[in-house]
DNA sequence: CTGAAAGCGCTTACAG
DNA sequence: CTGAAAGCGCTTACAG
């Protein structure tokens, strides 16, 4: 195990003041007038014995960690999984790395790791938080760190933010089973006051209104472990044999959902059409294919870098906050799509 | 925006030195003969004024950052995404934080990683590595870091991993279609030198040569996109219509497979039997249900996570490297298993 | 261009 | 128990 390099040692074999050293790695060589020969050969050096700076002491000296705290619902989720990734990739190509948590939508949970987040000097914070952190988050703000919230806001915060517009996905949605004859089509959502869920049972309500018809939402208790989710929702679709259409309102929901509809012997379309918030190949390949919202992954991803790394780079003076919007995008696949022939034969 | 508070704020509200309020905030009270009622005035009042240590400060001094590097092929394949949350749980209960990257299977992009996680100081590594850097993991395992390896290994490294017996979990899969009387059973890999691959590739190999059939294994080429991939699988299939099972060796081929057997028109299990590596969603609640070989997802996590943590706590003089081998399970579900109906008609 | 030095915020031996 | 001090490894104003 060779024995650490230190700038001490950079400076001494070359006969140079540390602060020359340290100066030509910062790349003030110019600014500080320093030869462009000995800047050439301090990094010739440097690169020749492996020198790396010690980031804990240089995050300490200058309070830059280019750590950037990503939080989550849940990595295992899809949704999550995915933009992680991307964002992982689009932050790396900018010399920022990824520290993530998982929140499980747990309030105490999620306050304990932005105050770990803050601990740890993360320079800017990418969250999709449960409800009721108002109060940490708008401390966040004032206190100028970079930070964009994504796939919720809340509600009283003004803060950058980058969200799908939840309510014309589902509006659409629901307007497409609508406009096929259906006259009764379920909401299944959480029981929860998270911002896009709110949208999204909204485009819903008023694809209903503009029909003249009832809302027949369901309200999942997600603290509930996923056999309780699916009796619940088991329940729910026995007590309405009539309902012939569905929109669930996250991916999750539409995979217990399927698995329900499954177990229950309902057929995709013909007895209940199916259209489910977010896509993947789970969706693209089931039989029939599902219907999705789908959201605009890669756009969502670059938006959130760049926003951050606009904060980051940004003078604190003028604090200006974007909130993007960004469409969605329906995609019809067969669940949602009464046949021709099954319609006339009802 | 309040000031930051420091322990010098703190010894001097309290009239004691910084010693003293340092001692009793890292435990050693006791050990130092503070006094009972002094260690709990100042544990009070750091409370109170919701005084946090400076972790870079902290880690700077100590050496330690309480932050393990996770490197992953990909965070959003879901077998990736799984084990990630759930060793993000884990270790945050034992009050380690988690940082991760994607590799892509990428070498350069890897050592890159792996130097990025030694300049931040990571306390400890778990790793699945793409193959071609013995090297580097070697000079990591000498140093004395700890390390788990985990999904895969490499070849001439000896260090502590925790990896499912693949070849086990093919030649269990693949003996199942034989012993329905299939003749010709293609293994579907990708070509790479990945270890877990070579297992998964050898069980296979071994069930044939009990049968003394033919082996028939098409390599993925990984570096192409995902249109490619289905295009070489197509041909695959194409070529060989006498194929009447298949055995994909991981999860994100057992998707394309599908997609290209839909594609292709082919049933499943009428036309040809399907085995997946790799239990998810999509396969449970696919039409007809995969039969996967699944791995012990919680159990490797817990494992990884004990594995690790007391390399993080045992001393550095015995360095005791442990192996652990576990067993997948085969979950058999209908789309590997033939219809007797189905068989007599054929 | 350089050298000496302060300082980021801690921890921990050491002498009392 | 305490106080003074060194030291983790950098960066950067400052005086020359």
């Amino acid at each position: 195990m060779k024995k650490k390099i230190l700038i001490h040692d950079i400076a001494k074999h070359l006969d140079v003041s540390i602060a020359t050293v340290s100066l030509v790695l910062n790349g003030k060589a110019k600014e500080k007038r320093i030869s462009d020969g000995l800047a050439e050969k301090v990094l010739k050096y440097v690169e020749e014995v492996g020198y790396k700076p010690n980031q804990l002491a240089k995050s300490l000296r200058t309070g830059k960690t280019h750590v950037i705290g990503l939080v989550v619902e849940d990595i295992a989720n899809p949704f999550f999984a995915t933009i992680a990734g991307l964002i992982e990739r689009k932050a790396l190509a900018h010399g920022y790395r990824i520290i993530y948590c998982s929140t499980s939508n747990d309030i105490v949970k999620t306050r304990d790791i932005l105050a770990m987040f803050q601990e740890r000097h993360v320079d800017g914070y990418i969250l999709a938080l449960p409800d009721g952190l108002e109060g940490e988050v708008s401390a966040l703000v004032r206190s100028g760190k970079p930070l964009v919230l994504f796939d919720r806001v809340l509600a009283s915060v003004l803060a950058n933010a980058v969200v799908v517009d939840g309510a014309t996905g589902t509006y659409e949605a629901t307007q497409h089973l609508l406009a096929q004859g259906l006259t009764s089509v379920a909401l299944m959502t959480i029981r929860d006051g998270q911002t896009q869920m709110l949208a999204r049972r909204q485009g819903y309500t008023q694809a209903l209104r503009e029909h003249n018809l009832p809302e027949l939402v369901e309200e999942i208790v997600f603290q509930q472990n996923p056999e309780q989710v699916m009796e619940q929702m088991q329940a729910f679709f026995q007590a309405h044999p009539n309902c012939h259409g569905v929109m669930f309102t996250t991916n999750y929901l539409g995979v217990y959902g399927l698995e329900v509809l499954k177990r229950l012997g309902r057929r995709i379309p013909e007895d209940i059409a199916v259209i489910s918030f977010d896509d993947n190949d789970l969706f693209r390949l089931y039989t029939p294919p599902i219907t999705v919202v789908a959201q605009p992954m890669e756009a969502m991803a670059e938006e959130i870098i760049s926003m951050l790394l606009a904060a980051l780079n940004g003078s604190k003076e003028t604090s200006r906050m974007t909130q993007l919007q960004m469409a969605p995008q329906l995609v019809l696949r067969q669940s949602s799509t009464l046949p021709a022939a099954a319609t006339v034969r009802r």
